[in-house]
DNA sequence: GGAGAATATTCCTGTCAAGGAATTTGATGC
DNA sequence: GCATCAAATTCCTTGACAGGAATATTCTCC
């Protein structure tokens, strides 16, 4: 099995619920559980696939596993966003230049 | 059909190329199954999923559609990655104190 | 107005992934 | 060792979606 990318790991909303979860603490299955109001299979499969990812990591305590977040692989996706940051930059200056253009236009007559 | 949201879309590797092409220049259609290889009715068909989530824009000209990237949508990803860069640079943070910590303990016998 | 270009749309098919239900594995305490 | 709790795995069904092939639309030019 082809291990996903980030991108396709986050397109799911559940899993991209439970890392917004994680991100307050660390929080053991049954937790997650309850606080997403899904089955637990759904969330261990779910868990796993974030594990693969390398966005979550278990501390096995007992029978319980506390999932922590581990942001890092997020990084590649800030990466990706970084030339488009700029672009979305240069829209606006551009529509700020086109503004003062029409504020200027307007002065003049 | 309900309209896919930013991260469903970015899902798709096709789809970010365009997207990455579209940040050189604006390009049209046959440009782009030129440069992507891959058949013109993908394209098209990718270039209205795009359309919809915002992040493309059609100039038309005559019969040709000039499409031009509309990064705006792409500041609530940034947004929801906001958060995450905290975390992670927390965890740097943790990280380079612990190794502090090493060195000091090192030091002192 | 007909031909031909550029692009969009439709139909079809295969693949993949999410969720539900049931079961299994693993660890603990008695 | 057995009952029990926590979590993972398996099996199944269903829906979404990407890509290919064929066709339809829309514009331009003669």
């Amino acid at each position: 099995m082809p291990t996903r990318d980030a991108f396709t790991v986050l397109a799911d909303p559940t899993r991209r619920q439970i890392l917004d979860l994680l991100r307050e603490r660390d929080l053991m299955v049954s937790e997650l559980v309850d606080l997403l109001r899904t089955a637990q299979p759904n969330v261990s499969k779910h868990l796993k696939v974030l594990g693969e990812a390398q966005l979550v990591n278990a501390r096995v305590d007992g029978p319980r596993r506390h999932y922590t977040l581990t942001p890092e692989p997020l990084r590649e996706l800030d990466k990706w966003l970084g030339p488009y940051r700029r672009a979305w930059a240069d829209r606006l200056d551009a529509l700020e230049a086109h503004l003062d253009e029409m504020t200027d236009a307007e002065g003049e007559h």
